[in-house]
DNA sequence: ACACTATTTAGCAATATAGCTAAACTATAA
DNA sequence: TTATAGTTTAGCTATATTGCTAAATAGTGT
């Protein structure tokens, strides 16, 4: 399936966008982000399997779990490279973020 | 439903955003878009209409005919407001167009 | 090996999506 | 009014998606 497909598919589910929404905060395990929806593990699992297939999360092993962490990099370049394409009258560009907070 | 699914469940097909591609020259009929095409006139009527709820296109009816356009304000927009809330240190700004070369 | 926890995979049911053809609607023109 | 062109709506089928539960897999500890 092409890419642009998947990243829209990816984020057309509101289960899914809130699962990113609620990776912004940091990395999140599977089961701690199951328990934030009314929504089985397995379901959530799915979804995660996903949003990685569209390249917005990446996982990390540790031991028993796993880490999910948005890819937020991923996300921008993937809608601003469509904007490009299809808005070039209203191009939208990226400012790097200033340094690597995070650990 | 929810705008950020309409955007995105629109701009999941294949189709709709080659749709969007072919509407970047211009406006164009519902007929001439359907000649782009090798699916029935109905199946792309529907797209064209998932492409208005969605705010991606407009219509403008003449006499017989009816003519989209592009929306591109619309999709920056939408897909701007998604970057802003899901990756703050990714943020994407908008060049406003230098000037409406459009009649 | 066995148990235990975390997560995914498999398989099923309900709903949504996208294609088609046929019929209806809208506007123009004879 | 009748005809014709352009487009949409209705109704159908096939496939995809999302939820579930049950079973399998991966890793840790006894």
């Amino acid at each position: 399936m092409k890419a642009a497909s998947r990243t829209f598919r990816a984020l057309a589910d509101p289960t899914r966008r809130q699962i990113l929404q609620d990776l912004k905060q940091g990395e999140l395990t599977a089961g701690e982000i199951t328990a934030r929806f009314s929504i089985s593990g397995p379901s959530i699992s799915r979804h995660l399997s996903i949003l990685k297939g569209a390249d917005l999360v990446s996982e990390r092993r540790a031991g028993n779990r796993i880490f999910y962490r948005l890819e937020a990099d991923g996300i921008a370049t993937a809608l601003g490279d469509f904007l490009s394409t299809v808005c070039p009258t209203q191009i939208l560009h990226r400012r790097k973020a200033k340094k690597e907070s995070r650990s």
